[in-house]
DNA sequence: AAAACTTGCAACCGCCTTTAT
DNA sequence: TATAAAGGCGGTTGCAAGTTT
C-alpha cells in the first residue's frame, strides 16, 4: 500500500524509479554495497539491478541502510550538541553530523527544522502539557534512552511561561548572531584520547550514577559530574564548554 | 467526532565541488 | 588542461501519524 504513494509518477522522464524504496530494492542495494563497498554510485544502480539514479542509491545508503546508524529519539545531550554547534556554524548539517556518531545530516536537519526553526512561537504551556502526559504514561514504557532527565524535566516545569520564552529567545538570538560567521573553532575528531576539548563515551549509564563509560584522559571533575547527571544513550561527544554550562546550571531545552 | 494543525521522516531538487577521463 | 560525470550538501516537499481545538 505504502509503496505507491506520493511523488506523482513513480519514475522520471529518463525512466528512473522515484519515491519510497521497497524492501526488495533495499536488499539489492545493501547486498551490492556490502560486497563492493561504497562509491561509484552510478555503477551501483546499473550493476545491482536497480533502476535508480546513483544519487538516489547513495542517499538511501547513507541515510538509511548504512550500518551503525542510531535511529530513535535525539537525546537531550545530542540536542545540546546540535544547538551549540548550530550556533557556531549555522546550517552546516554535515559538519555537525560528524560530532553525532550514528546520526545523519538529514536527520539533524529535520530535527532542527521541526523543533527550533519555528519554535519562537512555541509556548511553555505546550511543553508542560507534553511532560504531564508523558508522566502519566511513564511508568509502563518510558526508558532512560527516550525521556528527559528528572532534572531537565523539573527545570521546564518550574519555569514560568515568560521565563521560558525569554530563555528560548536568548538562545535564538545567540544562534542568529553566530549564524553568518565562519567556523572559528576547530573541534577535534569525535572520539579521541589525546584531546582535552572533546569528551566521548560509548555505552549507557544508569541514572543512579554507576559509570562504565570510556573517558578521555585529563577530564576535569566538573565535566564528569555534569555529564554523569544526565541520562545517556550511546556514542556521542561533548565539548568542555557545554559540560561546564550544564554543571553551572546552564540553559536546558 | 471531526477538522485543523503539528511532528517526524524519507526523499527529491538544484547547485556547487571534486574526481575522472 | 579542459570538460564531463559523479559526489556532496542544503533547502524543500509530500505524506502519515499523532495531537489539539
Amino acid at each position: 500500500m505504502v509503496g505507491m504513494m506520493g511523488w506523482g509518477a513513480n519514475s522520471d522522464q529518463q525512466g528512473w524509479r522515484k519515491g519510497p524504496w521497497t524492501p526488495e530494492e533495499d536488499k539489492l542495494l545493501s547486498e551490492y554495497v556490502n560486497l563492493h563497498g561504497e562509491g561509484r554510485w552510478s555503477s551501483v544502480s546499473r550493476c545491482a539491478g536497480l533502476n535508480r539514479t546513483g544519487k538516489s542509491c547513495r542517499l538511501r545508503w547513507v541515510n538509511y541502510l548504512r550500518p551503525g546508524l542510531k535511529r530513535g529519539h535525539i537525546t537531550p545531550q545530542e540536542e545540546g550538541i546540535i544547538i551549540e554547534l548550530h550556533a557556531l556554524w549555522g546550517n552546516k548539517w554535515s559538519t555537525i553530523a560528524r560530532y553525532l556518531p550514528g546520526r545523519t545530516d538529514n536527520e539533524i536537519k529535520n530535527y532542527w527544522r521541526t523543533h527550533f526553526k519555528k519554535k519562537q512561537k512555541a509556548s511553555a504551556k505546550q511543553d508542560k502539557r507534553k511532560i504531564q502526559r508523558q508522566r502519566n504514561q511513564q511508568q509502563q514504557n518510558c526508558t532512560i534512552a527516550n525521556k528527559l532527565s528528572p532534572k531537565a524535566e523539573e527545570a521546564i516545569m518550574q519555569k514560568s511561561d515568560e521565563q521560558y520564552d525569554n530563555e528560548y529567545q536568548d538562545a535564538v538570538t545567540f544562534t542568529n548572531y553566530h549564524q553568518n560567521m565562519d567556523p572559528v573553532v576547530d573541534l577535534p575528531p569525535v572520539v579521541t584520547t589525546s584531546s582535552d576539548i572533546s569528551y566521548a563515551w560509548t555505552d549507557t549509564i544508569p541514572m543512579d550514577g554507576l559509570w562504565g563509560g570510556l573517558w578521555n584522559l585529563d577530564v576535569d571533575d566538573k565535566c564528569k559530574v555534569a555529564i554523569q547527571n544526565q541520562p545517556n544513550t550511546a556514542n556521542y561527544s561533548y565539548t568542555t564548554d557545554y559540560a561546564l554550562n550544564l554543571y553551572n546550571g546552564g540553559f536546558i531545552f
